[in-house]
DNA sequence: TACCTTCTTTTTATATTTATAAAATCATCG
DNA sequence: CGATGATTTTATAAATATAAAAAGAAGGTA
């Protein structure tokens, strides 16, 4: 029940890619790596998943580069953690012993609501402009 | 942002300790691990936590075993949560990148709205009775 | 066509966490 | 004291997270 190191990575590029979006360029993954301060190596793999699941798309070659698939206001926080982690608050555990139904039935209200709250937050809400210049390093 | 086994053994102990509450006498671990269907090795180690947080008491030797430290209405999910894991939907990552400030922010919120919902949850309402009987192994 | 750029996929490596087990030790009751 | 049962410690297998690198594919340009 840890937020992971990997999609805290692919939320900051998210909102990156939703800064730019409108201007007709597409992003590198250089470029996405230095400004957010992410693995370039790493984020290969994290921007694979993310493509994969539609939320971005991609073109090869040179001027080649990333760019969201859809408008920010149309992407929420709840589907980049799809995309990057598959299923949230999921139990790892199966239904057993005595009080195991009614565990799994209390995980379930409380997945619920953590969907909700993801949900309600779209890119154009985390990709804030006043902060566009300021570095954290 | 998964349900660990472990947490969720936790629980289930704990509620099986509810419905045992009031009647006078201690719960041992080889009870507890039939009853919920955990191992008992693993289970001694989960004791140990909740105990250390003082959300159940314990006593050795010859009828020794474990009873809730408080009423049922007064342990919640959350209290579980933290003793067994620590902070809830803790970062593992730092904040860095053009967008790493506003995300803490945001995971905070979400954070937050998982902690208010997790408190929500008391250990008598875990604990319902009409499953006394009913094991799903 | 040749070449360069940039994404794409795959492989490999390491560190950390998770889940489990077992053994040794300590406390308490009768 | 001796049996019972909690407590602590140690070990370990498996899974996951994080990261790096290399080989491969596609697109654009000279």
């Amino acid at each position: 029940m840890k937020i992971s190191v990997k999609v805290d990575y692919a939320c900051r590029v998210m909102a990156e890619l939703a800064r730019l979006h409108g201007s007709g360029e597409l992003a590198q993954i250089e470029h996405l790596a230095k400004t957010e301060a992410v693995p370039a190596s790493f984020l290969a793999q994290i921007l694979g998943k993310l493509r994969t699941h539609g939320l971005i798309v991609s073109r090869r070659g040179n001027q080649g580069g990333f760019t969201l698939a859809r408008p920010p206001e149309e992407i929420s926080l709840y589907d980049i953690l799809i995309a990057v982690e598959g299923e949230c608050l999921q139990r790892s555990g199966n239904v057993a012993g005595r009080s195991g139904r009614r565990m799994k039935q209390v995980w379930d209200e409380v997945a619920a609501a953590l969907v909700q709250k993801t949900q309600s937050y779209t890119l154009n809400q985390l990709a804030t402009k006043q902060q566009a210049e300021m570095y954290y390093i």
